[in-house]
DNA sequence: TAAAAACCTTGTAGTCACTATATGGTCAAG
DNA sequence: CTTGACCATATAGTGACTACAAGGTTTTTA
């Protein structure tokens, strides 16, 4: 099969099957007389679990290490444990810092209601006091430092 | 002050402040005779308001659109808060399919339980599944075509 | 006073996983 | 014979930095 069948069978853009040829992810097919790409079975296999673990957020290199193990199947299975252990602890960390994330935004959005000149927009005054180094909505205090007299000529840091 | 100095006080890399420079995030600073930046108090402002912004996840091209607003504050303040709505929905949409992706990992990972070879792990037969076709832990079904015979020569695609 | 460390400058390239563009070859249908 | 869909390559762009190279300056230390 062409690249543009493999790519509407795995769902994947056929740039992007070059792309991974490219950086030797999927192995590269044989060509025919004209030069185009001839795929088999192995090769659609191959892709349909990278495009598997892409949708699982996987990065490439994870996946590059998963397929490796595929290829090596004798290998003791720790490896992809502790793989998709450190995955999913990065997923979930990511996942607390999202929903606080959410948490202040919608905080913020509170601050506003209704239509004013943004000078006197509750949010941009939110976002403003941060830069003033105020506790905010948002943070406790993101600006920490003594912002009194650092703006002397030069090198007297104190 | 000097750029590192004003990397410490708002917790921005010198080389992610010169990065803002550059984009025009950031208005170019004065220079002293040995080529220096010397920023000022309203430079240390509006690098906070940035890192405050990016704090909350904004891409800087809203950041841009939030100094210009900051800049004109006449204007009504109905852009700022579409803004944050459009931000806010897109951070509640990431969140979502973080939480799916984190069952579907989860699940994924139970399916493995102690040391065997990889060709017998339960997380790589999961995998491999979704590049043949079937129902996974994870997906409903990938790869929904028919698997028959696409492999003939060329062209006759039925 | 000299050397070393820390800082500053510019420019360029690398990161991740694509995505888009330019330019041209191949093939089937009308 | 032209239109359109498909394929090829190479290159550059995305976002938001980060790292490096190769030099100049300032501060600290011995």
């Amino acid at each position: 099969m062409r690249i543009g069948a493999l790519g509407q069978v795995t769902g994947v853009d056929p740039e992007t099957i070059r792309y991974y040829e490219r950086i030797g992810l999927l192995p590269a097919p044989t060509r025919r007389a004209n030069g185009y790409r001839a795929y088999g079975p192995a090769h659609l296999e191959r892709l349909a679990f990278i495009r598997h673990c892409r949708a699982l957020d996987m990065p490439l290199a994870d996946v590059q290490r998963l397929l490796h193990l595929l290829d090596h199947p004798l290998d003791d299975c720790q490896d992809v444990d502790r793989l998709i252990d450190t995955h999913l602890a990065h997923v979930q960390g990511k996942l607390q810092s999202l929903q606080a994330l959410a948490r202040q935004l919608e905080q913020l959005r509170g601050r506003c209601h209704g239509q004013h000149a943004t000078a006197e927009c509750g949010i941009m005054h939110e976002l403003v006091a941060a830069a003033q180094g105020e506790n905010c909505v948002c943070h406790g205090s993101s600006v920490q430092a003594p912002l009194k007299n650092m703006w002397r000529p030069e090198s007297q840091t104190g």
